[in-house]
DNA sequence: TTAGCATCATTGACATGTCAATCGGTAGGC
DNA sequence: GCCTACCGATTGACATGTCAATGATGCTAA
């Protein structure tokens, strides 16, 4: 990577070959990454990594119980894709949904007796496909490296809200 | 990352608090960019990335076509995943399907007039999109340790094969 | 020959995600 | 008091992805 050509960076310029080829293999081998936990938590626990995510925050709340838009917040979710999927997982019985006390017109999520157990089966098994999957194949030097690079990203998404 | 710990990796430790953050910010904000991606190239050509991937291997073929089956290696899709969308790509003709002269009960795919002009009204603005989002968001030496990075996890991945 | 098997591609059933529309209720502005 | 605008949440229509089953066709071995 040279800095000898007239309009490097901060300029008009698209990326090279060398940027694209980077860019490919790291846009589809997270993707395989993600959908490799994805299958991975399917086949130990029958969870998908949404319900992971769900009854992992259900389970840190007070109660075991969280407003629905609060969840949607706290794992960033959009209210629609959350509400869709509590309708799934209420039917397969993980959690259940009551109208919510304090708030009028809030809705009240809760962890069920076995959506806690399914959250409990299906921790280890999942923090070990992490390890095997993620830490396991990257130096110590890399894994910091990868932290500052998902912050920089993070922050260009941040930057370039859309629109 | 101390070495002094008793069972510091080759064990069968879980990930540490600091792993499994940096973990949950990488892969969310893969997502996350993929996502930006996605929605950047439908709102400047209305096209999927899918889409894209398929026009930008037809492109390239010799004769803008390719055999179904061929395109789908190239890709990296499975075949029902791709049949799947070309249904929906050839509803909206940008690729015809055809049975192919050479290999019995193959099926040939092949670029339209509207799909190669889709392509290139879509290229520009999707390589713009790479650049603001993932080019200009790092360094060059983060993107040196970004493809090294996505090699070591794709490596990984194909070492523990699913099964 | 023909039964069984492998291969290429498609299909159907279903899970998941997005977007826009809707529903019911609350709160201001007048 | 009433109209309107907003807010939390859900819903419907649709795009996309996976898996398993199904055609359709050629290959091979008894």
């Amino acid at each position: 990577m040279t800095d000898a050509t007239p309009d490097r960076r901060g300029g008009r310029q698209l990326p090279t070959a060398d940027e694209l080829r980077i860019w490919r293999d790291f846009i589809e081998t997270t993707a395989a990454l993600s959908s490799r936990l994805e299958s991975r938590l399917q086949s130990d626990s029958a969870l998908s990594t949404g319900d992971y995510a769900v009854l992992l925050a259900l389970s840190e709340a007070q109660g075991q119980a969280m407003r629905s838009s609060e969840l949607a917040t706290h794992i960033g979710w959009e209210r629609s894709r959350l509400s869709h999927h509590l309708g799934r997982m209420e039917r397969r019985g993980l959690i259940r949904r009551q109208e919510c006390a304090t708030v009028p017109r809030g809705s009240e999520v809760l962890l069920t007796t076995a959506g806690a157990e399914a959250f409990r089966g299906a921790t280890f098994p999942h923090l070990r496909a992490i390890r095997e999957l993620f830490v396991d194949a990257l130096t110590p030097d890399q894994i910091v490296a990868a932290g500052e690079i998902a912050a920089a990203l993070r922050a260009r998404l941040d930057v370039l809200r859309p629109h």
